[in-house]
DNA sequence: TTTTGAGTTGTTCGA
DNA sequence: GTCGAACAACTCAAA
């Protein structure tokens, strides 16, 4: 061991328990010294809300390292390097990144390190199964979620591992700052940050939720969801830490399908990166999108949640106010932006990055392309989400509207689905709210008809992937 | 190589 | 009101 120095660079893995790539730096070296680097890169797509719950992460990270942590602003190929020299480093620990621009960024840090004599160690990944990992029997990549998830079951995954017994020594390091925080857009603030209160939330959800995820998990009038999705994109739980706290049992079995989900995006995304902005089938490169001044005033409404339909506006409002939105209805208000709307998949996704704490480049795309029907999902292209119906179905009361959109408050139970059955003068009522601007069967046919003829839209030549 | 079973999350229509 | 069938055709993954 000697007098070493090791550096640990921390990206999305900002925790202290179950960290390999904090382990191995540990194991190696007298002394550890731990770097985050704010990029200009990631932070200017990232948006108000998550650049300052990174910030406030990173600051219970510090707190966890007795104040130790280094944090640097810059390109990493400049800040890691200067770094290594200054502290003579061999080697500089990462938990692996994945996604395409962090791909191509570490391939530059580690040439500027290895001209210089030292290395960057990849060790462990932000996934149960790393992407690459898993593939057919034919070697290639999987392109559907159940063989894969068979699969992944099936590769497992360690035991998660604990914290380090003490707080690990580090070598404090002279840090040139981070950038400003911006203050969140999200008008209720910072959800919980840190490594303890990622573990509360687990603990809470596996305590209390768990068991009825199965049914529940769909229902946005209740607070039953694990909300771990943030600690899961910042690493301050790993999934691993999670995996093996589930029974077989159809709730807690249901999660670990949606972990598995997260797994098979990231490994979608590695393997086709491109994927960010084209369409997985290629095939469905023919489908028409409205442009233009309506739709650009279509798109505007959606955004701020003035739709007419309650559910949809309902996500979209929450999605402002919290930096948040229920699962079940990301896919309602995508599948209205897409289907009823017939705006581009792209815009509407990087409006939810824009806005969502838990926005995760894999996820976030690649359930866009599967509502818009470009993406993996192979099912049947007329599966068109009815606002109403779903509302009624998994807002059965009506209680996640009210909560959302006040204009409906007047309207009890289920009625808040359908304001514009309701009497318009009715105590004045629903007088601030837009009636539907568009028609969810007219626009259903529609869609189901720019799907039946996106091939005689296709350029010559274009053919499957 | 060919065949076969299956594919997250749905809606509508008609009996 | 309930319930099952229909809604395209295609591609994936494995046998």
């Amino acid at each position: 061991m000697g007098d070493s120095i090791g550096i640990m660079w921390f990206r999305r893995d900002l925790r202290l328990a179950d960290n390999p790539a904090l382990r191995a730096a540990l194991a190696a070296h007298d002394h550890v010294i731990a770097l985050f680097v704010h990029d200009p890169a990631f932070v200017g797509p990232a948006g108000a809300n998550r650049v300052a719950y990174l910030h406030a992460t990173l600051d219970a990270l510090d707190a966890d390292l007795d104040a130790k942590l280094v944090e640097r602003s810059g390109a990493p190929e400049a800040i890691v390097a200067e770094l290594a020299a200054e502290v003579e480093a061999p080697t500089v620990y990462v938990t692996d990144d994945f996604g395409p621009k962090g791909r191509a960024r570490d391939l530059a840090v580690e040439r500027g390190l290895l001209a210089a004599g030292r290395t960057l160690a990849r060790i462990g990944s932000p996934y149960a199964v790393a992407p690459g990992t898993v593939s057919t029997q034919g070697g290639t990549p999987f392109r559907v979620f159940t063989p894969f998830s068979r699969a992944w079951r099936d590769h497992g995954w360690d035991d998660p591992a604990p914290a380090p017994p003490t707080a690990p020594v580090l070598a404090g390091v002279a840090g040139a700052g981070r950038p400003p925080t911006p203050p969140p857009e999200a008008s209720s603030g910072l959800p919980p940050v840190g490594e303890a209160a990622a573990h509360r939330a687990a603990d809470d959800f596996l305590a209390r939720h768990v068991e009825g995820y199965k049914q529940d998990r769909n229902r946005p009038d209740l607070d039953v969801t694990s909300r771990l999705s943030p600690h899961l994109k910042y690493g301050t739980i790993h999934p691993r830490q999670l995996l093996g706290r589930l029974s077989d049992a159809s709730g807690p079995s249901t999660f670990a399908s949606e972990l598995a989900w997260r797994d098979f995006y990231a490994d979608v995304l590695f393997h086709w990166p491109q994927t960010v902005r084209q369409n997985f089938a290629d095939k469905m490169d023919g489908l028409q999108w409205d442009v233009g001044a309506l739709a650009d005033q279509r798109f505007e409404a959606w955004c701020a949640g003035e739709t007419g339909y309650p559910i949809v506006d309902a996500g979209m409002r929450q999605l402002l106010a919290e930096g948040w939105m229920h699962n079940r209805v990301r896919m309602i208000a995508a599948s209205f932006l897409v289907k009823d709307l017939h705006i581009d998949w792209r815009r509407g996704a990087a409006w939810f990055m824009r806005h969502l704490y838990d926005g995760d480049l894999a996820s976030n795309t690649h359930g866009w392309q599967w509502t818009a029907g470009t993406g993996t999902d192979a099912a049947p292209f007329f599966r068109v989400f009815n606002p109403t119906t779903q509302g009624l179905r998994f807002d059965p009361d009506g209680a996640y509207v009210r909560r959302y959109v006040p204009e409906v408050g007047h309207l009890a139970g289920p009625a808040a689905h359908e304001p514009w059955k309701a009497a318009a003068d009715l105590f004045g009522a629903a007088v601030d709210y837009p009636n539907p601007i568009v028609d969810h069967a007219a626009e259903r046919d529609e869609a189901l008809a720019r799907y039946q003829q996106r091939e005689t839209n296709l350029p010559q030549g274009s053919g499957t992937r």
